[in-house]
RNA sequence: CGGCGUGUAGCGCAGUUUGGUAGCGCGCUUGUUUCGGGAGCAAGAGGUCGUGGGUUCAAAUCCCGCCACGCCGACCA
């Protein structure tokens, strides 16, 4: 490729709104352009990269036997009524009519469109199990996209789909693909990836882990154990709390006047965050009749993922003033609401001398004791895991990370097979629901990934499994004939050769070229010039280490075969 | 969806408070001298100032609506 003709442009400033390195570097090696909020066009140097992701993992899917497949962008409502997820998904679910007043609904995952295609064909216990997979555009109308092709609300993705007669059939192949997943991502380059523990969402099923690119960035929050490894993402993550100390109080009111917030009522009442009970009030959606009031500790906070599961239903936080509440001073001693479902968190346990609200404007007792003057039933675990707390299994501190998801993997079950009707002929006579499993990987997060992980003050440092080009050919001072011909003649038998060469065939200066290369991360330059073609060398430059190398030009060709492995 | 902010040339920005002929840097074109780390000089091209309405002799600037983009939050297979 010609740089001349290469379309995009490298910038020297970022586009304003860029906060993160690989959108920074991205947008300005000319890597993509942002159509509209969430969506990007990916210019040939990024489609380039995209291509070499995706047959990497193209690779190692057809390993573990997946057969690809196209699924439709497409598809009719129908189909998603058959799974009831044409109703149960919110607006992310993109759906539009056509010209006959059809509904339609874009692609967001494609569990229905795999169920439909094994419809009919899939007849006997002797065809499981199978995978099959496709790399396709997704649409999901993200309420909030960011951080350039970190989340968008177009992107590519590969989604798997295997199909198994015995639950244990499916895990073993699970275990599989946990691992395949390992190899995709190191094959790319990443180095900090770790696998989590997940809520399987909208998903369903139970088992669930994802594939979690650890960086500050990152915008899921990872619980990790640095003695067993264990790791979780922190809808799903427990932990041992260290214990309250079970000493008593004498409880009694105290004018607390304007103090609300933790923050006010602790200066106020010269207390500790861990010395409150703070009350955390919800909604659920759907259901007018149903309130839930959440206490716990107020260095803690809710975990709404957890507190959904136990609920049963959509939540939203709400004030309750309606239902007599005063906010800011809710507390759990005389609480008087009548349709109220009220939980209290673990990190209440033992806590017998603490401040909360006394249910009227301006007041908090002090003193007050969960056992004495609460009396709960029970204390549920509806709160996140904090830094310092001890990991379930083994007891160490855990950590609390940040992280970019860009994998994931399910075990579905049946619930897909069960309400499309897909069933197989058992040796026994019987007739069962083909139990699934679903595998994610996010393309252009995974470049993004990459970029965000290999880059340095200069630019981008593309691992050479990926990288665009492997060669930046790099003449200097092309307005020389001598070395015109020369590069021209390189540049011709080093494409011959099958090398993959991006052509800095332009007339400007050594510095904007050199700028140029290591912005856009290629991995080996080449430089030209008239002093090292008279004595018949070359010099390469490597893009990760700076490192120089002066090389005759007859045995260049065997030294990047030696450079250029992956 | 809520809070805040921003929209002026391909990119980055000034100008808006206090209304008076549309500016700067980078990039681009031409010429020239340079040229192994984002060259110098000279001459150019490029903008209905997001959009619709209003106020005014006069609006990038003031007022109202809308749209887009961004940040924080809510949400998220």
């Amino acid at each position: 490729m010609r740089i001349s003709k290469l379309l995009g442009e490298r910038l020297k400033d970022a586009p304003a709104n860029a906060t993160s390195k690989s959108h920074i570097f991205l947008s300005r090696a000319g890597y993509i352009k942002q159509v509209a909020n969430g969506i990007y066009t990916f210019m040939p140097p990024a489609e380039r990269v995209s291509k070499k992701i995706q047959d990497i993992i193209r690779e190692e899917m057809d390993a573990v036997g997946g057969q690809e497949v196209l699924f439709p962008v497409v598809m009719p409502r129908e189909l998603w009524d058959l799974s009831g997820r044409y109703s149960s998904i919110g607006q992310e679910l993109v759906r539009f009519k056509d010209r006959s007043n059809h509904d339609l609904v874009l692609g967001m995952t494609h569990e229905e469109a795999a169920v439909h295609a094994a419809l009919g064909t899939i007849k006997s216990y002797e065809q499981l199990p199978f995978m099959i997979y496709q790399i396709q555009t997704k649409f999901r109308d993200e309420a909030r996209a960011r951080a350039g092709l970190i989340r968008v609300r177009e992107f590519l993705m590969k989604d798997a789909y295997s199909f198994h007669a015995t639950q244990q059939d499916l895990e073993e192949y699970y275990k599989t693909l946990y691992d395949t997943y390992f190899k995709i991502f190191h094959r790319m380059g990443l180095k900090n990836v770790i696998a989590v523990h997940s809520d399987s969402g909208m998903m369903g099923g139970k088992v669930a882990d994802e594939f979690q690119l650890l960086t500050d960035i990152g915008e899921d929050t990872i619980v990790i154990c640095p003695e067993c490894d264990s790791a979780s993402n922190i809808d799903v993550a427990t932990s041992e709390m260290p214990e309250n100390d079970h000493i008593f109080g004498v409880k009694q009111e105290v004018f607390t006047g304007e103090a609300k917030t933790i923050d006010e009522v602790c200066s106020n009442l010269n207390k500790r965050p861990n010395q409150i009970a703070k009350a955390v009030c919800y909604a659920v959606i759907g259901d007018e009749n149903r309130v839930v009031i959440a206490f716990l500790r107020g260095d803690r906070e809710v975990n709404e993922a957890k507190l959904k599961n136990l609920v049963g239903g959509e939540i939203a936080i709400k004030d309750l003033q309606d239902s007599g509440l005063v906010k800011g001073n809710i507390g759990c001693v005389d609480l008087n609401v009548p349709n109220a479902e009220i939980y209290f968190d673990r990190s209440l346990e033992g806590l017998e001398s603490f401040v909360t609200g006394a249910n009227k404007e301006g007041y908090h007792y002090q003193g007050v004791s969960i056992t004495r003057d609460v009396k709960p039933e029970k204390f549920v675990d509806i709160s996140k895991v904090a830094e310092g707390d001890r990991c379930p299994v083994c007891g160490a501190k855990l950590l609390v990370k940040n992280g970019i998801e860009i994998g994931n993997i399910f075990q579905l079950g049946t619930r897909y097979t069960q309400k499309m009707g897909l069933s197989v002929h058992m040796p026994d006579g019987s007739s069962i629901n083909p139990i699934m499993g679903c595998y994610g990987i996010g393309i252009g997060r995974c470049l993004a990934s990459i970029a965000e992980e290999n880059c340095d003050e200069k630019g981008l440092v593309w691992p050479m499994s990926v990288a665009p080009w492997h060669i930046y050919l790099c003449p200097i001072r092309l307005d020389n004939p001598v070395v015109k011909e020369k590069a021209e003649w390189l540049y011709k038998k080093l494409t011959a050769e099958n090398f993959e060469v991006l052509y800095d065939d332009r007339l400007t200066s050594a510095g904007v070229k050199f700028t140029d290369s290591e912005l856009m991360g290629i991995p080996v330059r080449i430089e030209k010039k008239k002093k090292t073609i008279e004595n018949g060398q070359v010099e390469i430059t490597i893009r990760q280490t700076g490192e120089k190398l002066f090389v005759k030009e007859e045995s260049l060709s065997k030294k990047l075969d030696e450079i250029i492995v992956y």
